[in-house]
DNA sequence: CATTATACTGTATATATATTCAGTATTTAT
DNA sequence: ATAAATACTGAATATATATACAGTATAATG
């Protein structure tokens, strides 16, 4: 993917706010209108380069025949899915448990992570995460004191702060005061 | 939603088929080629009904004007601009200021939003916006005390604790043991 | 230095497209 | 029984739109 310069950024971005607002791509004139272009040849100049870069693909003859061809969707996301609390048992990946898979990028919560999970209940009120909350989760063996854990304590699958405080004493605490300590 | 007919339906489909393949929406003669009408008149009285049923709307004397009303989008999302903090004025969905697009459900942060902000400064640092983060922006006026609001002092647009204490006194407080009240 | 790419204004035009009007026929409500 | 909705064909037309052509100007490139 070659370069693209500020202006061509505007207009691809123009464009994309349209489809957004509208449901359909712009004419050249809209493209003037939003961005203050006085000739409709200024419009179509910056089509063509973005079509020849790539970015967008024109269909000749057509009116607002303009179609997006590297959504954020397949370049920069990938797909998560949205995992349920399930009553007994861990959540898995088993496709049994998927709520649905939805496109995010993976920069967006600062680390990495491997699915979402739906939060049942509001034992972790005070932490910010209230029921229905998505959380994304990371699947690790590395886990230190303070970190916030998916705990599974017999049938029931909680979300938890963690505090080992020997090897076999574990000490599970949600963040909220109406609820005990484990 | 009213009844939609068995032929409404194929129209329905076919717009949506239309889109998903093209990028943008199909004309009347388009309509008519996929579902075999020979006069495009046949496609446009199928497209009023759908608008009267509330499927989907069109945009008078505008070409491909149509958009689905309530998609029943396998699509993942929607897409939501994101939004750089400009220095001066107040962040708008202009397309000079749009960073770029990117596609997340709608229902993913609980209520429904705008856009997206990118946060510069650490004044919210005690609530857990840090710098670079993204916030998902709701234009309202609907503001309750206690609410996190976007501010522009001046020509310096800031995110801070609302809250109003008379009707012409504003106490705009950051959420950083290290800034002051304003 | 010539060339190419970028970034525009301004005008013109062929055609792509929505939309109206005139019909015909069948089915569904009131 | 009469009106209204559905489901079309076929033709006509105003206009929305892509697109070419003629310029101007600046920056980058080789």
């Amino acid at each position: 993917m070659k370069d693209i310069t500020s202006q061509q950024n505007k207009v691809l971005n123009c464009i994309q706010v349209y489809i957004k607002k509208t449901g359909f791509p712009p004419t050249r004139a809209d493209i003037c209108k939003e961005l203050g272009f006085k000739s409709p040849n200024s419009a179509e100049t910056h089509l063509r380069a973005l079509e020849k870069k790539g970015f967008i693909s024109i269909e000749s003859g057509t009116s607002r025949g303009i179609s997006i061809i590297n959504p954020e969707i397949e370049s920069v996301g990938d797909d998560y899915p949205i995992i349920g609390l399930v009553a007994a048992g861990s959540p898995t990946l088993a496709s049994e448990n998927v709520e649905k898979v939805f496109n995010c990028p993976p920069s967006f919560f600062g680390s990495d992570f491997d699915y979402f999970l739906r939060v049942r209940g509001l034992s972790m009120k005070d932490a910010g995460i209230m029921e229905d909350d998505l959380i994304a989760v990371k699947k690790t063996q590395d886990i230190r004191n303070g970190d916030i854990v998916i705990a599974r304590i017999d049938d029931e699958v909680t979300v938890k702060y963690f505090h080992r405080y020997s090897p076999k004493i574990v000490h599970l605490q949600p963040a909220n005061e109406d609820f005990n300590d484990i």
